[in-house]
DNA sequence: GAGTGGTCTAGACCACTGT
DNA sequence: CAGTGGTCTAGACCACTCC
């Protein structure tokens, strides 16, 4: 009933918050906090993986175990996407100031770094499925990653699909090089003629897969928020659909829901 | 480099994706495999550990390692709150038949079992801030668990509060065992004269601390979703807030913005 | 090279579940 | 009771980081 590594995380836990090690210090060893603590090294690093599994400190290979600072949070509203569609049709120098992102997380467009790339898939059985076409349609895949100036890890990994023959009348859209595009995606669209009308997202959690907690730099045991968007045209039809991957622990969406008039 | 214990995981995994012991069915003891696969029990219990954190495989003590079955999902759109405005008007009869919970997941009343607890508290700092009123006001709290019949856990752990002399016009919303509310909490505002103009929700996620884990069944590794909804009546002012805590692996939110047409 | 966390062993004993 | 996973030990050796 003592179990004893759970009661050296209690401890530890304490001090934690209330500051003793601070926010990006390093803690005791392991093998000295062992011996304090009376208890084999093994136990301690159980001790240990309690705290690191909790998010409350980092282990770094090496160099030592650190009370994890509160990460820069990144900020997603739903509101993003009217004032997107808002902006869709102005001249060129006005959607080239900010985007949606910038609006978002109050940031301007040189803190972020952006890379994107382009390909053309043949439409699984999921994405056939969303679009409503055939399996194997010709879909143009557009993979995103953004990342502020100062963090070396992206905040989003964006996978975006649309259908291929849709989007082909502007040749420029089939061309990764015009990333980012001023206006975004909602201008995109415009040029070849499409107005939205509705997005829908889909949230879940889960834990990352070793690729994800590489790419978004999480610790093991810190979950990714998953949002699937996806984008309708006035008539209905979805043109656009989105996977996007986010840190769970330093994202924080907002939808906003207003309600008709009694 | 070679990473034994990530290495046998690989393969255990690989043998779940393809059905070998299929979910539900037992894998055989940490023993046993240990000795097929040559390594000893700390080094397999270590790739279990890995298996556990994907949430592939759970781990019952005395009993034996699962391969998880895919729990029922519980569906929550954020359409439920025009849904629930609309009816809330209603007579008594028609808002009796079903509630928005029931709404989102397609369930009926009496597949739910439901619990509730009322509590008089004083606002602290951040639940003044929410309302903007003064640290130490009278919040009418109530806190809601909602379980599915046939699961053991509940799939949502709600604190919901109200400023207490805003609602205390009506004595029977002061009440717990008026619960569940039919028509919910639109109604009970209703009834007090207050008309919801829109919602806001945040979303992020988390690990579990140990009192959710358990309430939520949720094993560890696996993260929470936490939702904060903020609802304003048709001035402006904040009426309601509440915290919802679900569990990440089987929750999915699905939020609809419509788009103004230009 | 000194110090850190990461992997692995071989084994003891405990706690829980079923029969 | 036998069989399972959970806790803990004492120690060896490796991999990484920093000086």
């Amino acid at each position: 009933m003592a179990k004893r590594y759970e009661k050296i995380a209690d401890e530890l836990r304490e001090d934690i918050r209330s500051g003793r090690p601070a926010p990006g210090e390093r803690l005791p060893a392991e093998t000295a906090l062992a011996e304090k603590y009376r208890v084999s090294v093994p136990t301690m690093r159980q001790a240990m993986s309690v705290l690191q599994a909790e998010g409350l400190v980092e282990r770094v290979h090496g160099r030592g175990t650190f009370v994890r600072k509160e990460r820069t949070r990144n900020l997603r509203s739903n509101e993003r996407h009217q004032w997107e569609k808002d902006r869709a049709r102005n001249p060129l120098e006005e959607r080239a100031e900010t985007g949606s992102t910038e609006h978002d997380t109050g940031l301007t467009l040189s803190d972020l770094v952006f890379h994107a790339e382009y390909a053309e898939i043949a439409a699984d059985d999921e994405l056939a499925g969303v679009f409503g076409v055939e399996v194997g349609t010709r879909l143009l895949e557009r993979r995103y990653r953004t990342r502020q100036r100062d963090e070396d890890a992206p905040f989003s990994l964006v996978s975006s699909y649309l259908v291929h023959d849709l989007v082909a009348a502007n040749p420029e859209l089939l061309d990764a090089d015009k990333e980012p595009w001023p206006g975004g995606t909602q201008n995109q669209l415009y040029t070849v003629g499409i107005e939205l009308g509705s997005i829908e997202e889909q949230v879940t959690a889960r834990p990352p897969t070793v690729e994800e907690a590489e790419e978004l730099a999480v610790s093991p045991g810190v979950s990714v928020i998953v949002l699937r968007k996806t984008s309708r045209a006035t008539d209905g039809r979805v043109v656009e659909y989105s996977r996007v991957i986010l840190p769970g622990d330093r994202t924080e969406l907002t939808f906003v829901t207003p309600l008709r008039k009694w």
